[in-house]
DNA sequence: ATCCCCATGTAATTTGTTACATGATTGA
DNA sequence: TCAATCATGTAACAAATTACATGGGGAT
């Protein structure tokens, strides 16, 4: 009534920075690194999101900026959460009717499994349980170095990524079979 | 060597599209009910990317489009697969290096339940179960009726779809007390 | 009366990806 | 010598979402 009127979003590349900047002070290279680990089980975002999140979350107030000179490299920005900032956090995690989508290549490609070659059947999915085992392995070293000093929330999340890949790994290698038996792929062509 | 750079794509809506004119021929409108239904786990569409997909599919010849006149409603336009469209399917299910990308609100939003109302974080909960049990009861609806008459693809990917909602539930519904004990959300405020 | 289903499509907007641009330091 | 890490940013592009535009028929 009056107020701004927000429209869907909320929970996008900005707003999660922004959270991950509740942490400490952090640079658009350090966050990078974030979504590659810790994130990278269900949120992505590349430099080309990452920077030009940080300069609008700085236009708006909702963080601060130290611009600290280096030599041969570019200044190192440190973004720091305002006051500001983490009362609009507060705001974007009243949303209650969050969304989790999964956009699947791997999926849709086997759909079609009956047009395809078995052994691209194979490789596809070999290529998914590598993928798994890939995230596992950082799992691994999260649960040795780091794990115990994070919030409750980031275990929570990271025990999800967790239960979620091992039962994707284990139904592949104990169905596979429905898709790569003799009855399956009469129809692929060369 | 010469021949057309496809970059990355592939999988997209119009692929897609495509594959499920494997099954024979059908109207935009058909296609919608199938992405809201058996692909519903892991590929989203709306009629913004569906209506533009097949008009381009038809413009490179990889369907064909047989209007049928109808009082009242738009004409209904059915789409059928053709041998190029058939060609170029069998092509793009060549590419073995499928990803799988879940964007999660939800999640990046529980990674910050320190930050949250306890009463927030239990309905943030609670929406998330209501969605896998819809998705549930989608699948029991298939299993009744057709996944019977599905190829083997079909199947696999159901049941993945199946395996991983499960385990999220019981992971959600095992591991909640981590995040809404008495030890957690006590930053939150009003 | 009202809502949902049928049925198509366009335009504007939002959002994110990829490529480009630069370049010193450190370890194998 | 080569690759990786550190470090930032823009511009062009691709893709999808949302809102808009239209409207009859059938069920509650």
């Amino acid at each position: 009534m009056g107020g701004v009127c927000r429209r869907v979003c909320i929970m996008d590349v900005k707003t999660v920075c922004l959270g991950m900047l509740t942490d400490g002070p952090a640079s658009g290279y350090d966050l990078k690194k974030e979504f590659e680990s810790s994130f990278s089980h269900f949120f992505a975002a590349g430099y080309g999101s990452i920077y030009p999140a940080l300069s609008s979350l700085a236009g708006q107030g909702l963080v601060s900026c130290e611009e600290i000179p280096q030599d041969g490299k570019p200044d190192r920005k440190v973004y720091a959460i305002t006051e500001e900032g983490f009362e609009f956090l507060r705001a974007a995690l009243r949303k209650t009717d969050t969304c989790h989508k999964v956009r699947s290549e791997f999926l849709a490609t086997l759909c079609f499994a009956h047009l395809m070659r078995p052994e691209d059947v194979e490789a596809v999915l070999e290529h998914r349980l590598q993928d798994i085992a890939a995230f596992q392995d950082l799992v691994r070293h999260f649960e040795c170095e780091c794990v115990a000093d994070w919030h409750a929330g980031g275990q929570f999340v990271l025990g999800m990524g967790k239960a979620v890949t091992e039962t994707m790994a284990t139904y592949i290698k104990e169905n596979r079979h429905m898709l790569t038996g003799q009855s399956a792929a009469k129809a692929a062509a060369g």
